[in-house]
DNA sequence: ACATCAATTAGACGGTTATCGAAATGTCAA
DNA sequence: TTGACATTTCGATAACCGTCTAATTGATGT
C-alpha cells in the first residue's frame, strides 16, 4: 500500500502529485480531533512508541485508537510497523509534504 | 465574525496565526467533496456569482448548496455577499492563507 | 398588487462514524 | 505451558451529517 510513496522516500526522488481521491481521504482523516492530535505529536517526535505513548496523552480507549490509527494508515499519513507485542507509528513525512503541495496548488 | 482577518486584509498587515479551534473547524468544512470543490472553483475564478453559477457544476439541490456554504463561511473561508435576489461568494484567500501556514507548522 | 425568481430555513430520512466493553489474537517471559 | 500484556477485532449504540422536498423569505419587474 502506498509502495511509490515510500520507495521515493528512499530514493529521493521527487514525489508524484497527490490524486484527488488521496488529497480527499487525507482530509477526511484529519477532520477528527484525536486524529490530527495524533499527527501532532509523531511530527514533533522522530520516532513514537505507539499505543503505549499515545494512550498516555489521549483520552480514549485502546479500541478507539486502534481505530483511528488504522484510519490514518489507510488515507497514507503514517505507517505502523509492528515490532512483537508493540506498534511504531512514524509520520510520512514526505506524504504530509506533498498533500500541502496539493493543497497550495489549490 | 472574523473581523480581524478582514481589516488585516484592507490594511496588509501580518495576519495572526490560526487558533487551534479554527483550524479544526476549516478541517471539518474541508473534509466534504462538494465543500472542497465549491473552494477550488471560488479559488480559479476572481469573482463568482453565487449559487447561479455553482449549481451549474455541482449535482446538488439549492437548500444542499445553500447549507454547504453556510458551513464554509462558518468555518471563516468564505465571505458571500448578499445583493438583492444574489449571492456573491468570495474565498477569503488571507484565511486560506493562514490556514497552509498553520499546517506547515503542523 | 402580483407573479416570479434566488436563496434560506424547517423538518425528515438514511448513511456514516466515533466510541465503548468484551472477546480474540499474538508475543514474551517465567 | 501458563500468565500477563499490547493491540486488534467484533458488535452495539448514539451522535453527526449530507441530502432531499416543501415551505418561507426577500427582492425585482410588470
Amino acid at each position: 500500500m502506498a509502495v511509490k510513496v515510500a520507495k521515493a522516500k528512499e530514493k529521493h526522488e521527487k514525489l508524484p502529485a497527490l490524486l484527488p481521491s488521496q488529497r480527499m481521504a487525507i482530509l477526511k482523516a484529519l477532520s477528527d480531533p484525536r486524529r490530527l492530535e495524533i499527527i501532532e505529536r509523531l511530527s514533533q517526535c522522530p520516532r513514537c512508541t505507539a499505543c503505549s505513548d499515545l494512550r498516555e496523552c489521549l483520552p480514549i480507549s485502546a479500541a478507539t485508537l486502534s481505530h483511528h490509527l488504522k484510519e490514518l494508515e489507510t488515507a497514507g499519513l503514517i505507517s505502523i510497523e509492528r515490532q512483537g507485542k508493540f506498534a511504531n507509528l512514524t509520520l510520512r513525512r514526505d506524504v504530509w509534504q506533498a498533500f500541502l503541495e496539493s493543497l497550495q496548488r489549490l
